[in-house]
DNA sequence: TCAAAAGTGTTTCAGGTACACCCATGG
DNA sequence: CCATGGGTGTACCTGAAACACTTTTGA
């Protein structure tokens, strides 16, 4: 039938002019996550394509010719947040057939990290909505998919690095900190294991300040260690980075 | 300078026509493991692009216009494996501006996972070669990152899932299984403790086979349980998915 | 004074690591 | 009989899990 080891032309062995191959357009597909209200979130905007009308999408476009994946993101990032800087993390590539109603687009996901209230005001523009994660059962196109993908990588990311800080403000106090990390596994922890395993993990420091507003003992604040955390991962041997 | 959730023309919430867009091929890139003389392999092919004359790249292709992604890899491996069914994992996608001379290719990557002896024969034509990973210092094109992405993948995975018996024969001793673990993750490990833990997960079948030819006591021949394991991947709580 | 959450230690268990000797086979 | 790797068990350590009471604050 094949025949196997057979030199047929191909891009990665002899001279092809791709301008005689076929149309297909890139995207990038941005799974915003935010936590707010002891709520995963997801920022969502509102698709008016005739296919998918009254849907919501992820935050996407088109690939500019001149532009890398990431660059791309990241200009998506910007222009849908005004943010900077956000955590992105490439998950996966999409490219079914019928993906698109507008053709053939194959698209690569990536999700973000960002802190909801540093956010917040931009929202000028009421097509984009921040969803509840778990209020998400439909969406357009192969949006569904992409975002659980996100969401499995997301949990398991989260085990090996202190991703989480990403999506609190700079100072929170460890019920905060506990309710992020039960939102986003699913489950319930316990208080006493949960705060020696992140006192163990030595990356908080105490800032002697307390919550207020609360109707009830107030919790200690802390924040996130960024140079120590820094350091350990340049260390060759650190705990972090080993396999 | 740019305005947050601006509503500007986007493919995931406008109509937009994608023939007017730009040049863009979608290639998946195959880099495919090997066991052998107690050595991890990965198979290559040699460059006859001008620009990369002599260097060796992986496998890939362009995807074809009617082709999902995960297709194309499969059609990759069979023309130049002549094999079926081989392990397929997604890796990630490299879409750098000049990562290919023919112009704007991004390339999706995959690894794959091959018994070396099955194959073996089909090499006729020579332009194909097993590589000892080691001793792979520049490839053609992207394709030396595009292997240690894989490589880092496939070491974090094997401590996940049971995929190293798809780099083994149907029967093999348990030193042969350690030569391999010790071979991917480039570590030396206690014999008594990886028989300990091998036999924990209780899914080798012990065949009372020898093994035959050895200058030595020969070891006794296992096969992997596959119907065992794919059971407990189908109990909701077993313990190889759970998280 | 009550309600609500903060804060805190000990015990148990499982899995990982370190480590040394006798056994079976081929030459 | 010798060389080579096959095969095996125990002690220790670390990290995870289970579990309950006292303290502080606001209302």
């Amino acid at each position: 039938m094949n025949s196997p080891g057979a030199r047929k032309p191909n891009i990665n062995t002899t001279a092809i002019d791709i301008n005689d191959y076929f149309k297909v357009a890139i995207s990038v597909d941005c799974v915003i996550f935010g936590f707010d209200d002891n709520t995963l979130k997801v920022l969502l905007i509102k698709c008016n394509l005739e296919e998918y009308k009254g849907c919501w999408s992820l935050l996407g476009d088109l690939v500019l010719p001149e532009e890398d994946l990431d660059t791309a993101s990241y200009r998506v990032l910007k222009e849908r947040t005004g943010l900077d800087d956000l955590y992105l993390e490439q998950v996966q590539t999409f490219g079914g057939l019928n993906r698109h109603p507008a053709g053939r687009v194959v698209t690569i996901a990536y999700y973000s990290l960002v802190n909801i209230r540093h956010h917040q005001l931009k929202l000028s523009d009421n097509e984009l909505h921040w969803h509840p994660l778990k209020d998400i059962r439909t969406m357009a196109f192969d949006h569904k998919m992409i975002l659980d993908a996100s969401y499995s990588q997301l949990q398991k990311n989260i085990q090996e690095k202190p991703l989480v800080f990403k999506l609190l403000g700079n100072k929170f106090s460890l019920r905060e900190l506990q309710n992020l990390y039960e939102a986003i596994l699913c489950t319930k922890l316990d208080r006493r294991n949960f705060r020696k395993k992140i006192s163990t993990m030595g990356l908080l420091i105490d800032i002697n300040e307390t919550e207020s507003d609360v109707p009830h003992r107030p919790g200690k604040l802390y924040r996130f260690n960024h140079q120590k955390y820094q350091k350990e991962l340049e260390k060759p041997d650190g705990k972090i980075n080993k396999q």
